[in-house]
DNA sequence: AAGACACAGTGCGCTAACACACATAACTCA
DNA sequence: TGAGTTATGTGTGTTAGCGCACTGTGTCTT
């Protein structure tokens, strides 16, 4: 009965613990509902609690000087948010801002600490994930240096299908925009050429993928190395 | 005169340890010369030593699909290499390119991890460099993707003076354009304009750096977030 | 039913950077 | 001294994405 409860969790990083261990850090998890369009966290500013997305999904992003912004990671149920207290750092070099709203499982700073601190499975966990972040933040510049809208739109929507496990989500070509670092209009053009090609349908914010292989062979491949560099063996 | 030995180690990460936890340190550590265009880690590949620049200057790359090249971090004697391994896995997401000559000191990643799991302030060091590197991995990626290309040559340039502490350095116009993500004939432009305006002068290779205010003004504030950051307050 | 609003589509001129190709210039070494 | 190599400069045409401005078209509100 533990055992389907820790299941249920559908946070990797916590569902990968012993029972026992899960167990302990619940007592100071607490579940809350994030709402689409919500920042937890601002660029400079204090880290007040971390967050295990359990169906939720939220994006990383870097604000350039105009106010243009670019995403650097996506964080859904493999990972968590708050990386940077486990480094030692309480401030966000990022904005984070909840793309799908759902559930996750929070903790206070001042808890999250204490408990990393005494638990080094947790750590050997946490550390490795912040691994696959830099190596995501690696990749993701390079692809948005180098390759076209329409192929880091597709690899976009790709990754966040895997995150969020469905096919349909929502979200406006204005937001996508901010995503991917180009104008809305870029995303309108992109988005209607896929839409040519039947990969995937979309109505004022409700996205659908019609053709998950499709889209695959349009995006660029960075999509596959960030896939399979979530499945990399424990050292 | 430990004292003075101490000072002259001349890497921040490790000029900031009390002497004894230096001492301690030294005994695995051996100074080598890092020389141009030594490959120290090629992405995907086992991290063999870590290395504590002293006064070398090295890149991190990603390497797209075709085989051009991108920089997403620049170490010098404020960091360190062989990050991966301070958070569990063993292997170069990046290559690691020796950009300039010069010393370091390295120790085996076996040693390392020994070392690193007993000393508690060295943990502490690594970690918030690696929140650093993070946080300057991002900021290029903004970079890389929304400022121009004589901007960030700029930016380039002076960064690379921060760190070799000289207005002075070798580097061609192929080379630059590797870490720039862009065409050797973008760098031949570019450079161009910054010599026309007296800031920049350079010779088959050798670059200097006439006019550091004016540079400045060139640079993308990119420039100018990243130097605050490397002096980011203790939590 | 009428307006207000949010989302998506289109058109036009512009520019940074690209691809490709060729031209110097300097340095190296036989 | 001359041939090969490395580094830099130039030139022409192309293109992806930009800025700006305007047009549908559903949806929500009152």
């Amino acid at each position: 009965m533990l055992i389907a409860d820790h299941a249920q969790v559908a946070n990797n990083l916590l569902s990968e613990l012993p029972s026992e261990e899960y167990q302990l850090l619940l007592m100071h998890l607490e579940p809350v509902v994030l709402t689409f369009g919500e920042v937890l966290y601002h660029p400079g500013k204090a880290i007040t609690h971390v967050y295990f997305p359990t169906d939720s999904l939220v994006s990383l992003l870097t604000i350039a000087e105009g106010h243009q912004a670019l995403e650097v990671g996506l964080v859904g149920p493999e990972g968590m948010l708050g990386i940077p207290l486990a480094l030692g750092v309480t401030q966000s070099p990022v904005r984070a801002m909840v793309l799908r709203s759902g559930t996750a499982l929070r903790m206070s700073s001042v808890n999250f600490l204490q408990e990393f601190k005494q638990n080094e499975l947790l750590q050997r966990h946490i550390y490795q994930y912040t691994y696959k972040l830099m190596a995501q933040l690696t990749q993701t510049a390079a692809c948005n240096r180098f390759h076209q809208v329409e192929a880091r739109l597709a690899r976009w929507l790709l990754m966040t299908r895997d995150r969020v496990r469905s096919n349909q989500f929502n979200l406006t070509q204005e937001l996508l925009g901010n995503m991917l670092g180009v104008r809305r209009v870029g995303v309108t053009k992109a988005a209607g050429a896929l839409r040519d090609r039947k990969l995937i349908t979309y109505n004022r914010g409700e996205i659908s993928i019609l053709n998950g292989d499709g889209l695959e062979a349009a995006a660029c491949e960075c999509y596959q190395i960030i896939k399979h560099m979530h499945k990399l063996e424990p050292p």
